[in-house]
DNA sequence: GAAAAGGATTTTATCGATGATTTTGAATCG
DNA sequence: CGATTCAAAATCATCGATAAAATCCTTTTC
């Protein structure tokens, strides 16, 4: 399931999973908070079933871990799964990216040149003062690094790509702010669309790769691992 | 019915989900075709609910598919489908490889030594004119491509790996016995372990990825697509 | 004779209830 | 005072029932 819908989605299951991810990738639910149905019964007005298969589909994404008989928890969230992340992503995306520059149509580099455009119209933060994030932002970023990759052709790389950078969005919701100030993140952007519609590979993966490293070890400061109560 | 193993899973769902992600990968459940719960309550004699938390988790692994409101059905399986795993198998795994052969340990190089050991000790077929597949050479046949990449230290990567080999799987069940013949596979398997110890990462990726290449195209021929009745 | 309409049947998605297992917490023992 | 045991409470996995949707099949219409 590649694409996030906005759609109101018709079954149940599908909404409620739609909206724990949410609130997984928000941080409003924490890393390994337990996610006891009974309480998620009110917290979505749903009955069990819809949420047990809501959070199904959530351990097969990577944002839920469950153990046998022992329910649901939101998956740990530690510097050393974030390097793993990160690594993963360079990979995949690099090899993705290589192929895009290689093989990419006409559609691709548009793809990417309305995606860069609108990326870098859209201001990250809501709040004037402090950081609040923009939804809107975070729809054209994912969009921006899919287009980067969408003329790959592979629409088994592409729902693992998709799958991997929600996985990282955590990550960044977990800690805000501290790397945002230090980076250019605009500039790198633009370079990185710029080399990639250049068919530059090299510079371009090699951008790349620098971006998503630069989001590595800064982020997660001490994962709470905490149970309320 | 074969016997099946017995796999001391508590959970129904998760037998349900073995048993079923069995049949599909031998073929017995054929590809596009229909899952209804109320058959598949008979087959497997459980209720809906682990069934339907079963399928749920098999969609996840690219095995099921399912359309909202209208149920279940096999994943499809076609030529271009097959091209596109195959390419993201090359890619995923010689990249883990190429890390492997970089930093793999030597707990890593034993690993693939017996796997490779073990490997070429099992026949590869059960009957002794026909061709029946050994279910202990596809576990061993398993273990060795996840050994070759299990230096690569990353959690994500192989756990993709993993997923990514049962689709193939299930290409190769559905076609068995064309191409056996006209490869030494063993002597393929050998080689490419050699390489990897050797740790000649252009040569092992070459021979990783023509391994993999060797089974595109060869395999579907037309996949049935029909609905019995 | 083919297409459309309508009703009966099948199938899915969901709920509430139930037995089984885990967790909690208090009382007991060392 | 800390560890252990055991019962009570909470929680999970599963079942059967039910409403809504889709599918199938017959009948009607042109």
């Amino acid at each position: 399931m590649p694409e996030t819908e906005q759609i109101p989605n018709s079954s149940l299951a599908q909404r409620a999973y739609q909206r724990i991810r949410g609130d997984i990738l928000e941080g409003q639910l924490k890393p390994e908070e337990k996610l006891k149905i009974s309480a998620l019964r009110e917290r979505y007005g749903t009955g069990a079933s819809p949420l047990r298969e809501a959070l199904s589909q959530l351990t097969a994404d990577g944002l839920v871990t469950r153990a046998e008989k022992r329910g649901f928890r939101v998956a740990r969230a530690n510097n050393d799964d974030l390097d793993e992340l990160v690594q993963a992503r360079c990979w995949v995306e690099s090899q993705a990216l290589r192929q895009s520059i290689a093989v990419g149509t006409a559609a691709w580099e548009h793809a990417v040149v309305i995606a860069t455009y609108e990326l870098t119209r859209a201001p990250r933060s809501i709040g004037q003062k402090e950081f609040r994030g923009n939804p809107e932002w975070e729809r054209l970023h994912k969009r921006f690094h899919m287009a980067l990759i969408s003329g790959c052709g592979n629409g088994i790389i592409l729902d693992l790509s998709d799958q991997l950078y929600d996985r990282a969005v955590r990550y960044r919701a977990l800690s805000i702010a501290r790397a945002y100030t230090k980076r250019d993140v605009p500039r790198e952007h633009q370079e990185l669309a710029d080399a990639a519609l250049d068919r530059n590979a090299e510079k371009a993966t090699a951008l790349l790769t620098a971006h998503y490293q630069r989001t590595a070890h800064l982020l997660v400061e001490t994962p709470p691992a905490r149970e309320p109560k």
